[in-house]
DNA sequence: CGACGTGTTGATCTCTCTCAATTAGAGTGG
DNA sequence: CCACTCTAATTGAGAGAGATCAACACGTCG
């Protein structure tokens, strides 16, 4: 694929963004110095990196993670095409999490000011940096909730949910009622907390139930109503009026 | 107390915090719209809430939450003075999450667009504001290692440490090694995802050990590099060259 | 003084982990 | 075309960390 000028960036097209005026497509354009293919698996930062670059994920799928000493690895988020790549770590200081690709990717590089750059002459953008980010942590607390207080079951449906939700704004082949989903059951155990073992039987359960089915690389949803419910993504109906206890 | 300009804000003489020019603390200043103090465990944002308001943690501590319809409660993470209140929501659309007091808290209370505001006419200050959301997201990844592959005491540990150096930069009480502590068992349980009478037991294990103290709302490190090991917080030594597996 | 919130501790119970083995598919080299 | 290797998925069995249930202690407060 050869390099995309940011004005005709196939993202734009998506209705998940907003428009651009010319100015500040051009201001993008000129922050960005390069495009980089990366086959699956490779490692984007690497934790505790310290000159990693902003990047912007073009197409694939990416996570970030976090491991401790002896190899344990929890996944924090996954980012799909569109999502920012590296803004946590501030200049000249060690990226507290890796990403690597979770298929073939390709990545915008932005030089490392173009953060500052954006604040100082885009104000639109900038704001939109930082809904982003609050955003993706929104995402985070989402599955620190799963984490620590859903049973494995829940947590399955609640990521299976989630995922096809967000696989589904942005797959152009989102018919037949299925998405792309190209995570591994190590991917889904290091994302939700549990053991590869207890995923699989997990995911096997909700399977034969016939709640889901994952095929190659796709999922398809066949009960989302019993997965919302399993999951309680909308607290059993309507958000404000709810029992504390 | 009364009211406080911005010029002279309390928060403002801590090292935490960077300089800010004349025409910055005006437009800080001009945004603000009055200053309220709540009890300790007050709600701020509910969860669900849909016209939250943008707020500053003026003094005192808070937490950020979710919950489940049948109760089942995460802490997301911890609120101490200096921290923002209700950047995700964006604007009329209702908070993912609640925000309640923890002890009696001091806010400052902005107009709702004071964010687009900021980025519109401070770009360093909105610079700082997408630092400090990328900064709060951290604090949750760390979390979200631990509740998805820490045990029990490798969780206590690392909350401990983290929490005392959080609390130490803005304790202005921090002599003989102690800081102020306003968490009961039950928050930290709800921060861990443990259950209290688990987290009970492993906080007694660790004191008995030597490792920390808590007394009268205030905690002590009494062996702050076995707390360290314990938590892992820093892979063992330096974080780099470590091996994934 | 009784009610309540917070902290403690002991006794089960169970969900999830760890260990072990097997199957299936994709890729590689002879 | 077939043996060989590797990765991902699967399933069973046993073990264990942490949950749940139940009491009780202590201090504060109306």
């Amino acid at each position: 694929m050869k390099i995309v000028a940011c004005r005709e960036c196939p993202l734009r097209a998506l209705p998940a963004f907003v428009d651009a005026s010319p100015d500040e497509l051009a201001l993008i354009e000129s922050l960005k110095q390069r495009q980089i293919g990366l086959p699956a698996d490779a490692a984007i930062i690497d934790e505790g990196q310290e000159d990693a670059p902003l990047y912007t994920l073009l197409s694939g799928w990416a996570f970030r993670y976090k491991t401790l000493s002896d190899g344990r690895r929890q996944i924090l988020n996954f980012l799909l095409p569109g999502d920012f790549i590296g803004v946590q770590q501030k200049m000249a200081d060690a990226s507290p999490h890796g990403v690597q690709a979770l298929t073939d990717v390709l990545l915008c590089v932005f030089q490392r000011d173009a953060l500052w750059a954006l604040h100082r002459g885009a104000p639109r953008l900038s704001f939109s940096v930082t809904w982003l980010t609050a955003h993706e942590e929104s995402l985070v607390d989402d599955t620190l909730l799963s984490v620590g207080r859903r049973s494995a079951e829940e947590r399955i449906a609640s990521l299976l949910v989630m995922m096809y939700k967000r696989a589904a704004t942005i797959d152009e082949h989102h018919g037949a009622n299925g998405v792309a989903f190209p995570l591994t059951q190590q991917h889904i155990a290091d994302g939700l907390g549990l053991s590869l073992v207890h995923t699989n039987k997990t995911l096997r359960k909700l399977e034969r139930r016939g709640l889901h089915r994952i095929e190659n690389g796709r999922l398809y949803l066949r009960d989302a109503k019993s997965l919302q419910q399993l999951a309680d993504v909308y607290g059993q109906g309507d958000l404000a009026p709810r029992p504390l206890i």
